[in-house]
RNA sequence: GCGCCGGUCGUAUAGUGGCAAUUACACCACGCUGUAAACGUGGCGCCCUUUGGGCUACGGGGGUUCGAGUCCCUCCCGGCGCA
């Protein structure tokens, strides 16, 4: 007896570290097969949020639809799970529409989070809880866990506080945490975007210069007199914490700028390691865009 | 020329008789189950049969000592002070 199955939904994504020319390529297979864009940036989904974050002008998008982008306050946490849930919906939207929905971001977390390749438990995050915990050391935490839950206790990282307090969390409200789905229920064409070291660098160095000039310290400075807190900001990582600290005084112009750069690069390559540890991506260069077109095209044509 | 201080892993630092030798940054490798630009782990003199062993090392040379970045002598280099 044979099975009759619906065709999976088609989903683009295009993956890369920062300054990689991600959004650029996107917009660009957008156009050309009638796609609309779902950001995967865990900084970028907060509003005002926008030349530090990177995030895509309306010129650039000449166009196309961006979704998860300015979907949230910046002063509130946003979570990978509230984008899992907020994507999915835009996802399905965007199909019912009959158009490709592309995912383009360096967030590798959320990327799979949606595609549902990692399942996150359906557990929101208790304030209270945290605010306990968070006091404790982490040896302590991790006895707590192990009591919790001693199955999760075997796998977790026991020196990452963060880890543990979210599996603590999760342990008191479900009993345990649910093994998570590896195979994705969507037909992925996943396209990277690969640079030389040395070529990156630059780019990450040019890139931040040009920043600077548009006024990502005044935005800063803004987003703090909007009552973005300091510390508030310091948490959201890379330009808006060094931002924060050279606003505060904390250190020089200069200071600010050779750390950052340095730690932008870091990033891209922790963003680096995450991607390539999945075999679907297919890697292409910034400046083969064919590559890219005819791939997707290739994979667009129905089968048989 | 005299006096003082100092020369230790890429850089900065700790170490005053048992040291392949502290810490930080950089560098390299890695992890992640609702904070993911966050958060965490390991390596970092060379070699090997790698929970162990060998070799080479704290500016150069010599000495004291069972044993020396660590004490002594001498030379070289840098900083400061006096000439």
């Amino acid at each position: 007896m044979k099975k009759v199955r619906m065709p999976k939904i088609k989903v683009l994504a295009i993956v890369g570290p920062n300054a990689s020319g991600k959004s650029a390529l996107a917009v660009r297979l957008a156009r050309r097969f009638g796609g609309k864009i779902i950001s995967a940036d865990s900084r970028q989904v907060y509003r005002r949020l926008d030349i530090g974050s990177g995030k895509i002008t309306k010129r650039e998008m000449q166009g196309i639809p961006h979704h998860l982008l300015d979907v949230a306050d910046p002063r509130r946490p946003y979570s990978a799970g509230q984008y899992q849930r907020d994507a999915s919906q835009v996802l399905r939207y965007i199909v019912t529409k009959n158009k490709l929905p592309i995912i383009c971001g360096g967030t590798g977390f959320y990327i799979d989070a949606l595609l549902g390749v990692i399942s996150l438990p359906e557990v929101p995050p208790n304030l209270k809880l945290r605010k306990a915990l968070v006091k404790k050391s982490t040896p302590k935490l991790y006895t707590i866990l192990k009591k919790l839950d001693p199955q999760r206790a075997k796998t977790i990282d026991r020196h990452n506080p963060v880890r543990l307090i979210r599996a603590i969390e999760v342990a008191k409200a479900l009993g345990r945490v649910p093994r998570p789905s590896r195979t994705s229920h969507y037909d992925v064409l996943k396209i990277g975007i690969k640079l030389s070291d040395t070529e990156l660098k630059k780019r990450i160095h040019r890139r931040l210069l040009a920043r600077m000039h548009k006024g990502m310290v005044a935005e800063a400075k803004h987003l703090h007199a909007k009552g973005l807190s300091w510390k508030r900001m310091e948490g959201l990582g890379l330009e808006y914490r060094y931002l924060a600290y050279y606003l505060q005084r904390k250190m020089t112009k200069k200071e600010m700028l050779e750390k950052l750069e340095r730690e932008i690069w870091h990033y891209s390559k922790r963003q680096m390691r995450w991607f390539k540890r999945d075999k679907e991506i297919i890697w292409i260069s910034p400046k083969n865009i064919p590559a890219a077109i005819s791939r997707t095209q290739h994979w667009l044509r129905p089968k048989s």
